[in-house]
RNA sequence: GCCGGAGUGGCGGAACUGGCAGACGCGCUGGAUUCAAAAUCCAGUCUACGCAAGUAGGUGUGGGUUCAACUCCCUCCUCCGGCACCA
């Protein structure tokens, strides 16, 4: 690019982009985003600003960002959430609120241990690498928090506390031990909880998750399952969404337990259904192939081969397979009998693999007439099938149905309850269930406990030792933490925890007997970690408890928790657990730990598929792409995209071939992350914060646009040029006009437009956080101060009134563009930083409009628009109205039936 | 299948509690500036017809309520997310 540091020199916006710096225009001081960021980064560090005052009386305000694990490097998708954070929490501090904004690291984890596997670097070493990255990272993004309380969860201080709660936990029966089938990663080695799996796959590195039988430690979340979908009325500041996957998650349905004995034997089969009105209908019955009575009827009896194979076989399916609604269905005959307790009907017992073990009691009645499942397994099997409920208007045949019939009706072959709509036949058969002491109404949920056992090295070893004599033993407190040894082995494992391995750590003597004992060696899943975190922030160095209940009952429940709605069903539930536990226990004083839970949307971007390298590609490895970025803005957006894309007919660079352009989230794999490092070189912090905090509404999806972020600095550009502009002009001005003032038209119009503005930004900070919309109602309120040719015509008053207005850009934007805003506030001569100085009020006087144009419809269409004095009667309004020549036209002499006034607003007119 | 959320110009998105649809930004067009370009500044930019004033249409589809509907109700379509052989 021959020239291009000479025309960088010459040129203006561009050039100081591509310089780094900024440019000279017709002022005299440049908007240096490369001096002024690092500049007031060092202020505020050294100002202490961000520290959470212990003993003040203001008011407090704990405004927290969930913490990030340490992966290396944030791209700009991820900044969203700190940069919505710190705009709260700055704004705030202004606001003069005692704030609580902390930051640490959900430190333990896996990709720490699958690094040092790859790159033979410890676990510890890569962790406290990332972090040091990362927290630069926040501060070139002029992200503040209170870092006197940072924690990192992988120190023994705080996984120390891990491993108290267990105990406690442990100790109220709350943590137990339990074998039974278990989701198993082949690939990252290791059990998962449910909530870990999804699609029947390993989230983290999606795959097949097979099944195995082990013994693992479990936290009883079931016990609260009521609670927590009950409670989530209380929470009125959370995200619909954010609720309604909760709800899913925990998953309540309401039916009956039916008991079913196993004929000739004592053994009884409970049942969960949530159609009792159909137990008439029950023509066989199932159990799930890991049910322990289907091990018992094998025994040792003449079809043990033939069962045992069937369950061996159904149990070797992965998750995926076998519950895909749409797999076949299979069965056996167990070549036995169950006896329905209604009607003492003796019935087949079956085993097939559409029954699982893990929901109801893992057993099901088979109502082939109205339940689909069954009514295919019927077919299939030739089992029988019986009608019991019947619809209006229509006869059920069990001859010609072709599928089952699940909606309501009444009652046909039930006995007493025959005739009686089925609605009410379930109320009374479940009645008649209870007298007769054979079944009961019942609640099933589908949240299963929480598995946290891990197979890993890199977590919270669990406090647990196995003594010969005396079995399991919790680890006396006063004996904690159990330190995680430094070396462990943990390239070679073969589904064993790496600390097996380690001996000096496995072989150690019970805390009750003293004999000889095994310690746990598994480690906790890191969900524990940050179930308690926030409680932590209060005393992050206390040596004597977790927490400081008194500390935490004072700042808690958090006021806003930011983060991403992906973690509704794992940590924020978790997180709900626990604190109910603890408020159990009378450690805490508050049920919900989060009172507003603020989802914001990822951050998406063009990514560029070759399908003929079947590979991703970066896009200046894509002819005609780059070009398009730089010079047609349009061909990265949007739907745009294909079509601008389609007809410049992008290239992929190494093998010619058409690529695919893509809208996908940002993602390292994908190639189409943006680097906050370059792009903060390139524009500075600001302009990223800026944009993206401008991109979208902060709940929603966005699309991350390289032409939008230029926009969002040119706006940053036009605010320095207003601001030093006028900067000899206003220095010596008053505050603001003295009030009663005579001023012109259009100082009092720019005035009422500063006030507005105040009025809407700061209505967003206490509202929704729709920045978008407060800053696009500042960079009106700018382009209303350049429309003002000379200020010195009004005066003092209007010198004033300028200074007033730029005062209230630089303080309403500060949240938004923390650095430049300090910076011209600074040249401003005001010696008290930006942070220190209050958020602006707005001037009840000043918002009032004097005149309002009112909108003139007939029959609802727009006709005429007149501007009258707000103070106008109603009366009178009318009258001009339906003087008004443009709709005496339409009107065209006919007399108006109704003439509807809405104040300020509109007239409409109505006419026949 | 069940439960959420969404659908508005060329693009991202505004619109209070039902009251002038398209704020603000991007892009595009024209002008100023410049030897020229970039940058910057000013103006225009929903569609159709019209020189214009204007007229008509317009918020996924079809209907309804209302003086008035992007907004409320019903039908359907599409997209995104969650749950799901869940008994």
């Amino acid at each position: 690019m021959p020239g291009a540091a000479s025309r960088a020199r010459a040129s203006g916006l561009r050039g100081g982009i591509v310089a780094g710096r900024s440019l000279t225009h017709m002022s005299e001081t440049k908007y240096e985003f490369a001096k002024i960021e690092p500049k007031w980064q060092d202020a505020w560090e050294r100002s202490g600003i961000f520290r959470m005052e212990p003993d003040s009386d203001k008011p407090r305000h704990y405004c927290l960002t969930m913490f990030p694990y340490p992966s290396g490097t944030l791209h700009v998708g991820h900044g969203r959430n700190y940069i919505l954070g710190d705009a709260v929490a700055r704004y705030k501090l202004m606001k003069g609120y005692n704030l609580l904004a902390p930051m640490g690291w959900d430190a333990f984890g896996l990709p720490a241990e699958n690094a040092a596997i790859r790159e033979d670097v410890h676990p510890r070493t890569f962790t406290e690498t990332n972090i040091s990255h990362m927290k630069k990272q926040f501060q070139s993004w002029g992200v503040l928090y209170d870092w006197s309380r940072e924690l990192a969860t992988c120190n023994p201080e705080y996984y120390k506390w891990n491993q108290w709660l267990f105990l406690l936990l442990f100790k109220k029966g709350l943590a137990y031990r339990k074998h039974g089938p278990v989701n198993w990663c082949p690939s990252c080695e290791t059990v998962l909880a449910n909530e870990q799996v999804v699609e029947g796959k390993c989230e983290r590195c999606e795959a097949e998750i097979e099944q195995k039988d082990l013994e693992q430690w479990y936290l009883k979340i079931t016990d609260y399952a009521e609670r927590l979908l009950d409670d989530l009325d209380q929470l009125e500041g959370w995200s619909e969404q954010a609720k309604t996957l909760q709800e899913n998650w925990i998953g309540r349905s309401e039916g009956s337990e039916i008991q079913f004995v196993l004929e000739g034997t004592e053994d009884v089969v409970p049942v969960f259904t949530t159609r009792p009105d159909t137990v008439y209908g029950v023509t066989f019955l199932v159990l799930a192939p890991e049910h322990p009575l289907v091990a018992k009827i094998a025994g040792e009896g003449e079809h043990k081969d033939e069962i045992m194979e069937f369950v061996e076989r159904v149990r070797a399916e992965s998750r995926l397979e076998r519950t895909s609604p749409d797999s076949q269905k299979e069965g056996l005959f167990l070549h036995a009998h169950v006896i329905n307790p209604l009607t003492s009907e003796r019935v087949q017992l079956w085993t097939a693999n559409y029954a699982v073990m893990d929901y109801g009691t893992g057993a099901v009645m088979g109502v082939p007439a109205h339940d689909q499942r069954d009514y295919l397994f019927a077919r299939k099997y030739k089992l029988p099938i019986k009608v019991v409920i019947q619809p209006a208007g229509q006869t059920l045949d069990p001859k010609t149905m072709i599928q089952a019939y699940e909606g309501q009706g009444m009652q046909v072959n039930s006995n007493e309850f025959t005739g009686l709509p089925n609605v009410f036949a379930m109320m009374k058969i479940t009645q008649a269930l209870e007298e007769n002491e054979v079944g009961k109404a019942t609640v099933h949920y589908r949240l299963r406990d929480w598995l946290i056992s891990r197979q890993r090295y890199w977590g919270t070893p669990i406090p647990i030792v196995y003594c010969e004599k005396c079995g399991v033993v919790p680890v006396p407190e006063h004996q904690l933490p159990v330190l995680l040894p430094p070396n462990a082995d943990f390239k070679q494992r073969g589904g064993q925890s790496p600390l097996a391995g380690v001996e000096s750590f496995v072989n150690t003597s019970c805390p009750t007997c003293g004999h000889k004992a095994r310690r746990e060696t598994d480690t906790m899943d890191t969900f524990v970690d940050s179930s308690w975190y926030f409680l932590r922030y209060l005393s992050p160095k206390e040596d004597k408890k977790a927490f400081d209940s008194e500390e935490v009952n004072k700042w808690l429940p958090v006021d806003i928790y930011i983060g991403g709605v992906e973690h509704a069903t794992k940590h924020l539930i978790y997180a709900r657990f626990i604190t109910k536990v603890l408020y159990d226990f009378m450690l805490v004083e508050f049920e919900e730990p989060f009172k507003i839970l603020f989802n914001q949307g990822l951050i998406g971007r063009s990514s560029n598929w070759c399908d003929t390298c079947r590979s991703y590609k970066w896009d200046r490895d894509v002819k005609g792409l780059v070009q398009a970025k730089e010079e047609g803005g349009a061909a990265t957006e949007g739907k745009g995209v294909a079509a601008v894309a389609q007809a410049e007919e992008p290239e992929c660079a190494s093998c010619g071939s058409p690529v695919e352009i893509r809208f996908e989230k940002m993602s390292k794999s994908k190639l189409n992350v943006v680097s906050p490092d370059e792009l903060i070189k390139q524009y500075g912090a600001d302009t990223e914060r800026l944009y993206t905090l401008f991109v979208g509404p902060p709940d929603k999806e966005a699309e991350w646009s390289d032409r939008g972020v230029i926009g969002a600095h040119r706006f940053l550009y036009r605010v320095w040029e207003t601001v030093t502009e006028h900067l000899e002009r206003v220095k010596d001005a008053a505050e603001r006009p003295a009030a009663g003032a005579d001023l012109p038209d259009a100082i009092v119009d720019l005035r009422r437009k500063v006030h507005q503005t105040i009025q809407k930004v700061t209505a967003d900070m206490e509202g929704d956080y729709k920045f978008n919309t407060s800053i696009s109602a500042v960079m009106e309120l700018v382009s209303e101060i350049k429309k003002i040719e000379s200020y010195e015509a009004a005066g003092p008053a209007g010198l004033a009134a300028l200074r007033e207005a730029l005062e209230a850009v630089i303080l309403l934007l500060s949240p938004f563009t923390p650095h430049v805003t300090e910076e011209l506030w600074e040249m401003l001569g005001h010696n008290e930083s930006v942070l220190g100085t209050a958020w602006p009020e707005f001037d009840k006087e000043a918002v009032k409009e004097p005149t309002v144009e009112i909108a003139v419809q007939v029959n609802g269409k727009l006709r005429s628009r007149i501007t009258i004095q707000s103070t106008l009667e109603e009366d009178e309004l009318r009258k001009l109205v339906l003087a008004d020549e443009k709709v005496a036209k339409v009107l065209e002499g006919k007399t108006p039936k109704d003439v509807i006034v809405v104040p300020r607003r509109l007239v409409n007119v109505v006419v026949e």
